[in-house]
DNA sequence: CAGAAAAACTTGTTTAAACAACTTGCGAAA
DNA sequence: TTTCGCAAGTTGTTTAAACAAGTTTTTCTG
């Protein structure tokens, strides 16, 4: 449900660059005929436009117009630049999640744990190791450490539908930012143990930190994926700076 | 030599950020004060901040401020949402970088590859392999296919210095958009024979495909990353849209 | 003193206008 | 006919203003 101008319109170009209504490297309407058919401001228009370019959409092009770049195949199972839990993106994608939690316990983070995650020593956390499972294939075997006192009270079965549906309109906290950083690591005995992964013997990792909206770090993750079902998109530009 | 407002106002604050003249977790100045500040108008400070917060740099908060949450351990030799060469962020890293030229040869797209990279069949393509060193590590296995139109007469000694060089200054055609697919492979026996993989039976791969301002697509390519030496960051945000 | 209401301050959205920079095509001049 | 220059159309940058929405501080009321 989104709540402005911008998002609507961005929506509403998005839906017909995808249903083909505008053709793989057509130009789009300009700016002033824009402006005319939703009847808003040229930067309404603008920031419509400059949200489709950083979701590579299109690409705009100072003088000439703003071309569509959108092809049907790329399309893939990873937001960029989006915070969405492992259910929200399956559910996204037509497929059936399921997750199952195989170790939940209380811990203090000692300083191996704080210099790995960023957590200060002595914090109180949750550390849960969870496998996530897709059209019933093992696909990621996540370690989440959450900040207890910010994250109370997580059971079993809250891990196993959703901690962010939990997080957002339980504890009505809210999520702003995640940084993410994408290696590639050599399988441990767990990862094994869980995950099918056929001849490769290492992984797709992915760690993110997150943090709320009074910019504390509540969420450690490392979420490690099996190779062959992993990908990640991502859209740049040539910035001079 | 940034040439805008807000792209001054960008680095400045991105500079007061990375020399700790604001704290982590510190709230910069607010809008009204950097306006006085900087002397503009306050979309101007809003656009430079709005880049801050994709960057990764601040977070902003409805009715808060604007948070530093810049740590400087994340520093990381990929840029995040930028297209940049090789020889360009190497040298952003205060690393030397070479390249040498395996494999370079023209070609006609057949259905295969064109399948593969999205070019047309039967287009004139350069095809080369490059292996790229930094600090005499052998770190990145480039196979490159470039659109012959476009970027006519490249030879082997352009190929080792750089592409990018040559089709922005000497060709004058403007870089615009590049679409990038991470994803983990099995190694190849090419792969082997140039990079030093230790244990590794995969590599980090990131296929990319770099159009221009008429918005034709003149590169493809795949780029093979040692694992231990390969790492990219992302900055996600929550969006309802 | 405690709690509620109001004020002040923050960022978020939208409109309007002007000028700059770049591209294309038309028409006039050579 | 060819070429140059200009006009028209496009996106890019910047300013100004108003209101909305969320947070914090102050003030007032009980």
């Amino acid at each position: 449900m989104p709540k402005s101008r911008y998002s609507d319109i961005y929506q509403d170009l998005k839906n017909k660059i995808e249903t083909g209504e505008y053709e793989f490297q057509e130009l789009l309407p300009s700016e002033h005929q824009l402006i005319e058919h939703y009847d808003c401001s040229r930067n309404t228009i603008r920031r419509a436009i400059g949200n489709l370019v950083t979701d590579g959409y299109v690409q705009t092009m100072q003088g000439k117009g703003v071309r569509n770049i959108y092809q049907p195949t790329q399309q893939n199972s990873f937001a960029i630049g989006n915070i969405e839990s492992f259910r929200e993106s399956a559910l996204r994608n037509g497929k059936k999640p399921k997750t199952r939690v195989i170790y939940l316990t209380e811990l203090v983070a000692d300083k191996n744990i704080a210099r790995r995650t960023g957590f200060e020593p002595g914090s109180n956390l949750y550390y849960l190791q969870r496998v996530h499972y897709l059209d019933n294939k093992a696909l990621i075997l996540n370690h989440n450490y959450f900040l207890k006192d910010l994250v109370p009270n997580l059971t079993k079965e809250i891990a196993e539908s959703s901690i962010y549906d939990y997080i957002e309109n339980t504890l009505n906290m809210s999520i702003i930012t995640s940084k993410r950083v994408f290696t590639v690591e050599k399988m441990t005995e767990i990862d094994e143990k869980y995950l099918e992964l056929g001849d490769y013997n290492c992984l797709a990792v992915v760690t993110s930190q997150t943090y709320n909206s009074d910019g504390i770090m509540f969420e450690y993750t490392q979420s490690r994926h099996r190779p062959d079902y992993f990908s990640f998109q991502d859209n740049a530009t040539r910035r001079v700076r």
